[in-house]
DNA sequence: CGCAGGTTTGACGACAGTCAAGGCGAGTGG
DNA sequence: CCACTCGCCTTGACTGTCGTCAAACCTGCG
């Protein structure tokens, strides 16, 4: 049935129900994965980068990607992170340059989803157009949900709604923990409060670190930790 | 050419090149405005409210519209704001409830876009879904500004980059000037420190207030001000 | 071994939150 | 007309969180 090589990967691929052409049926998605690239990035590499004119979307299927932006005093900011079936760089579909940088934070890989691809196929395939409406909508809704929850409130507390943030990102039982400097950027903090408060809720017992780059949640505490902080 | 009373009022509205429909030539837009409708808000009137299955988008064709969540601890946090050619709600066009209260700033005239117009509509009208994908990828690149702008940085800093973003939004000379409260929550600070912050840019000579709702910008001295913080 | 990069910890100070009092304008009722 | 209240804004004093500066530490690596 399918002649196409990488369509028979995607046809395996675990996330294909989640991923942009899930609606598609078998012999659709052989025409169009002609076109559709798989790409792996070891953690800090780049995606695509801000204002460049880029050509194509992005979908996750394994790993955390961020987007970070940086403002007119040089300073990044994390925007915000993407994991397993969510699509970056859809301003590229619209002719546009990205809007933001996207960089690896672990192991990631991807499926570039090509501009003309989606040109061609708005012609006929209105589900699509469905589709990439509800992945812009998500992403939008991502961003709001970032903004209230980890933009706002005291440093602690931006702090455990990141770990749990994390936790849906992770595979295991171990969650992906970001540096200190990243973390910095996503909860506009310095480094030295980051490090003071993971240090703090490692002793509260809250999360436990084998190594630098990874931690093991606690969820019951994490969760405790964070009602006591709405009842004051 | 045109029979629809609403169809002439919309052939004729300053924004529909920005507007939604702006794409479409003037018979196509003859038959869509049957079912499009004109409102208009008072401040303080919600447009619409969160978790709310709402069977509309809607277009600002004046004012300033906000949007806004309530945490967990229910304290109200400002998402973004809208002007004129923004569009707000898209989520319901998805079928989904809506993500944020839509609150009105100022008076408010939006025009009402029911979600079955769009359904019908994308069947063969593939420029609207591009349209639309324009506009959800403005609506987040929008996001992206206010969090970097807005959420970072010392107070200061983030009142100036509010009041040049509320430039923006004017019509004449005059912008709206939100209430201290309003203030607190887009800038994630007490209403305190919104309040000196503002008694202090006045007493430098920033801004001037003619009365409590409405401030006039220098804009001189304002870009003057966020330049020098740039360069500390 | 020494170096570099990231992390942790401490001391100190400043910015912003908290608590409290007072002012101003609009609307209400005597 | 004035007294009164109510909501919102302003200002002050104090406190605490968090940023700044600095030093020490750990780990991997040449």
């Amino acid at each position: 049935m399918l002649f196409n090589p990488q369509a028979r990967v995607c046809a395996e691929c675990g996330i294909r129900k989640h991923a942009l052409f899930g609606s598609l049926d078998l012999s659709a998605l052989d025409r169009i994965h002609v076109h559709i690239a798989s790409v792996r990035l070891e953690p800090g590499q780049p995606l695509y980068a801000a204002q460049i004119s880029g050509a194509a979307a992005f979908t996750v299927r394994s790993g955390v990607v961020r987007l970070e932006r940086t403002n007119e005093r040089g300073e990044r900011r994390i925007l915000r992170l993407a994991g397993r079936g969510d699509t970056l760089g859809m301003e590229a579909m619209l002719g546009q340059s990205y809007a933001a940088d996207a960089v690896a934070c672990t192991e990631v890989e991807v499926c570039r989803l090509p501009r003309s691809l989606v040109e061609d196929l708005t012609k006929d395939q209105i589900e699509l157009a469905r589709d990439m409406m509800r992945r812009w909508q998500r992403a939008l809704d991502d961003a709001d949900e970032w903004l209230t929850e980890l933009c706002a409130g005291p440093a602690r507390h931006r702090m455990l709604r990141l770990l749990l943030k994390l936790s849906e990102f992770a595979d295991g039982s171990e969650v992906w923990l970001p540096s200190r400097l990243e973390m910095s950027a996503m909860l506009d903090m310095t480094i030295e409060t980051a490090s003071r408060i993971v240090s703090q809720l490692k002793r509260e017992g809250i999360l436990d670190a084998p190594d630098q780059r990874h931690a093991i949640l606690h969820m019951p505490q994490l969760l405790a930790a964070l009602r006591e902080e709405a009842s004051d």
